[in-house]
This record gives C-alpha cells, structure tokens and sequence, in this order.
DNA sequence: ATGCTTGCAAAACGTTTGCACAGGG
DNA sequence: CCCTGTGCAAACGTTTTGCAAGCAT
C-alpha cells in the first residue's frame, strides 16, 4: 500500500523534479510547486479532479487545465505512475519510494490489493526472452472478488469459477 | 494473434449468440446480425469506430449508439473479450475460438505480440492464494520495444534498462 | 524583455441516453 | 399486437486546446 513519504523523501523528490524541469528548458513555478507537494501528500491512488480538489481545500486557485498539463510532467520524470483501471479516467499513484507492485481490484467493493511485483518482473523476464520482446514497464492487474466479498456473496463465485481461466 | 474463424466456428458463434439473445428475452434483429458478422469477420483488435466502418463498407446504416449497445452483449456472450492498452478508448478482440493470452505492446511501432497467458494464471493463482483474493480475469500488458525495434533504434534500450523493474 | 505558463472557456473525444418511430416475436 | 430495439441528436464526463494575459528567468 502506498505509504505517506519521510521528509527526506519529499525533499528529494522536490529537487529530483527540479532538476527534471531544468534540465528539460520548463520552469518550476508557484502552480507546478503547488501541484507537487499536493501529489506528494496524497496517499495511495488518485485522479485529475481528486487532485484539484486538494489543491482547492489549500486554497489555491489552479486551473483544471493546468492539472492535465503538469501530470505528463510528474510521470516523466518518474515522480507519478499512471494506473489505469477498467475505468475511463486515469489514475496516478506515487512511483518514488515504492516498491514495484501490482493490483487486483475486487468487482464487488472496488477496494484495491497491491502485490509484490517481483515474481510478475520475474515470469516477464521469461516471457519476454520467449517472446523476443525487450520489456520496459508492466501492468498485471487481477479483477475478482477480495475475502470479505467473496464469503459475504458466494453467489458471486459460480461466475469466478467459470470464467477463472480467461484473460481479459 | 487472432486468427481468422473456421466456416464451422462461425456457424457455433451465431449459434450460441442466438441462444444467448433468446434465454436474456433479447431479440436477434438485423443490426445485431450485421454487427455479429462484421465482428466475426474482424481478425485482430478492433474499437468500436472501426466495427462501425466496417458496417458502413458493408452497406448498412448501423447507428453508432446500437454498435455501443451491442457489444456489451457479445462481450457478456463470450464471443467478445474487451481489452485496454492504455487509451481511452476500449479494443475488443475474438474470445471465441482462442486460446487465453496476453499482450506485449512495442512503444515505438504499436506493434502487439500475443503470447500464452498459462503461465500467468498460474502465477496468478499463486498469488491470489497468498493475498486472499478470488481471481476472475486478469489484464497482463507488457510495455517495451518488440525485437525489430530494438535492434533498428538501440538509442531507446538504456531507458528500457534503467526503467526494466517498474510496475505500472 | 522574452517566451514559457497560466486560467478560462470552448472544443474534442469516446461513450451514453432520451425520444419518437420501426420492426421482431 | 405489444414491447423491445433502433437511429438520431443531444448530453455526458474526461481530457485537450486556443488564446490573451501573467510571470519567471
């Protein structure tokens, strides 16, 4: 789960993305500053209008537009990871000081396990050797039912059974 | 990859969609056959604006509201399994007739190499024995260079290395 | 001073819905 | 016949873009 940063991470998650913005000829200014430290103090998965809900609870004024600007840049330079679930929207969560991990996401309650990604990198590895592919990033994510809702509804599980093998 | 479907399959696939339609109270009209066959003649993934010029090259006026109404049941029927790389927009593929598999995605030419999900259900069996979960499908996408790529354009390997363990 | 950035509003995008009419069982 | 399914167009929610004004370097 994604877990609240230490004050050194935060500090160096500030000057990595200073120098990301230098070094690319873009600015550090009051909104992408803004929109950094409300990144950095959410914990867990969020989307764009969660985002500039937070930033309005601060009290500044930053344009919905300007959110969709800055995301590119906090995934670029490794501060974001975009998630997609099965939804439209997107989603972001933290990409430093975490370790590599996956999702499943429950269909009944919609609440979300996150993994170890190791063994996921690992059987990557082999497939991708297989396959003569060179892998860069991954996205496993499982749909089911969590513990709670699968012995809250077992009428849910006849379905789970039958379709247990097919990848979506 | 998809392959195209046998004389035999075709007739199983309308078959059982016919069953399906009739047991749910749902009728099977001529949009929903057109759409059924224009489906079924698509190897490959496709999204919904390409069923729909599919359609128009066929000569009919299917509306485009009744390809979004449409597909949800093939989809529930098992003749379509819907998959989401990483746009907005949904890509739905043949579940009728193929074997579960995943798909690694080429970041440079958009490339999809399918490969054997086996070894991923295994995993992710295991995985969801540890972490209390009750899989039901799963979404496996590998994100990197396919082998043509990477030999033509070696410049885009370092990052690939320097980001090989990341999750998304 | 220059030119990247911003906020706003409007556009774009894929998808969904309301409605009056058409058509299947 | 009845009731569901259809096409159209308009609504929808998220994301993108055009533009005049603002601000960092």
């Amino acid at each position: 789960m994604a877990r609240r940063l230490t004050p050194a991470e935060l500090e160096s998650a500030t000057a990595h993305y200073q120098r990301y913005l230098l070094s690319h000829g873009v600015k550090f200014t009051q909104p992408r500053r803004q929109i950094l430290d409300a990144v950095l103090s959410i914990d867990g998965h969020f989307e764009a209008e969660q985002l500039l809900y937070e930033l309005r609870q601060r009290g500044h004024k930053v344009g919905k537009a300007t959110i969709y600007r800055t995301l590119p840049l906090l995934v670029d330079c490794g501060i974001l990871k975009q998630v997609r679930f099965d939804v439209k929207q997107a989603h972001y969560e933290h990409a430093f000081g975490e370790d590599p991990h996956d999702h499943m996401v429950c269909r009944r309650c919609g609440r979300i396990v996150e993994f170890s990604a190791d063994e996921v990198v690992e059987l990557r590895k082999r497939l991708a050797r297989k396959y003569r592919f060179h892998p860069i990033t991954h996205r496993f994510q499982v749909s089911g039912l969590c513990w709670e809702c699968a012995t809250a509804c077992p009428a849910a599980l006849p379905l789970a059974a039958a379709k247990t093998n097919s990848a979506v």
